[in-house]
RNA sequence: GGGAGAGUUCCCGAGUGGCCAAAGGGGGCAGACUGUAAAUCUGUUGUCAGUGACUUCGGUGGUUCGAAUCCACCCUCUCCCA
């Protein structure tokens, strides 16, 4: 392996300030930043996602923003490889690649390797699938699954829709036993020297007043008009998931007040944040930085310049 | 002033003599996570010791071997007639 490409992830909770942060090392270190959200891959969801404005980005390039229909849906496997070449474009510029965002399935498959075997599950596929778990449930399901791959429901989690609904594409499209797909998909050596910074909040009610105040502000910002907006177009599976406008929905359809919805929607954001904590803190490699006790951009400079160095 | 009903663990809410530390949901806390991941799923949630003890179901007494559940009185709230 030639020599590896440094790469500094900002990464941590939603509204726990990676923006702000990336920006700034992008700013010092002459870098680029490369999104690593599954949202704000969407054009037009602007506010919902909090997709960083021209103002925030500083003049900064960002990657991977903004730039698909929210009519199409969009998968680990494609955003690794967009990444990757985004990465290996910043690199070829002698500029510094800042990866930043909350997606943590996203970062760690980039950065650990994750590799996707290229297999083919037929869009008829997926929808009969689908259609046989509606109408027989998650048990026959599950049995489906057993019945192309005895081995496989030990190795899921046959409580988890979503799991046992991939493991049978996966099973029927192949016609290979689960494990297989796994083994060709373990990490692997990657081209990446990584820092992973990952912003905390020692004290989570921090985090969360955070999180309540970007939330009015979004609403100030135009929330409801872009939801508005959003309903009015065709939908796509990815992208309906966003948080915002599922919450307000009930109330553009007069079925709760807008006090309600927004402590939804701000109830619906904190639940995401801890989520996002417990996947970021099984990461022992990474650094916390703790944004309600210390100068996190100072710490991070100090540690991005010894990164960079090559001495970390 | 008369009548009806209600007060349950952080919240909502079930429970109407023992199987109740008390269903269920919410919230909180913790966790999982390999092609929808802002999604999906799991565990836990009175206290202390950990197969047991102790405190809890508005308050105080009482009935009973035994009460969140029955009785009396009191307090608070809602509703109906005045």
């Amino acid at each position: 392996m030639t020599e590896k490409i440094p790469v500094i992830a900002v990464l941590g909770p939603t509204a726990s300030g990676k923006t702000s942060l990336a920006v700034a090392i992008a700013a010092r270190f002459d870098g680029e930043v490369v999104s690593c959200d599954s949202m704000q891959i969407y054009k037009n969801l602007s506010i919902a996602t909090a997709k960083p404005t021209a103002e925030d980005m500083r003049g900064i390039p960002h990657h991977l923003i903004d730039f698909l229909p929210p009519s199409q849906a969009y998968s680990v496997a494609d955003y690794v490889q967009a990444a990757q070449a985004a990465i290996r474009d910043i690199h070829a510029q002698g500029k510094t690649v800042v990866l930043c965002g909350g997606t943590g399935l996203y970062a760690d498959a980039l950065l650990d390797g994750m590799s996707f075997a290229a297999i083919d599950v037929s869009a008829e596929k997926r929808a009969e699938i689908r259609n046989y778990y509606e109408t027989n449930g998650l048990a026959a399901t599950v049995a489906r699954l057993a019945a192309a791959d005895p081995a496989a429901p030990a190795q899921i989690d046959v409580n988890n829709p979503k799991r046992a609904l991939r493991a049978l594409e996966i099973c029927e499209s192949t016609g290979r036993p689960l494990a297989e797909y796994r083994q060709a998909n373990l990490p692997s050596d990657t081209p990446y020297r990584v820092l992973r910074l990952v912003i905390d909040f020692a004290d989570r009610e921090a985090l969360y007043a955070r999180i309540h105040r970007r939330a009015e502000m979004m609403l100030d910002a135009g929330l409801i008009e872009e939801t508005k907006a959003y309903y009015a177009l065709p939908q796509v599976s990815t992208a309906s998931q966003a948080i915002g406008y599922k919450e307000l929905k009930p109330w553009l359809d007069g079925e709760v007040s807008l006090e309600t919805a927004v402590e939804n929607l701000k109830k619906a954001t904190r639940h995401y944040a801890k989520r996002q904590q417990s996947w970021f803190r099984r990461s022992d490699d990474a650094v916390r930085l703790y944004a309600d006790r210390e100068d996190i951009t100072a710490r991070a400079f100090a540690l991005c310049e010894d990164f960079l160095k090559g001495d970390v």
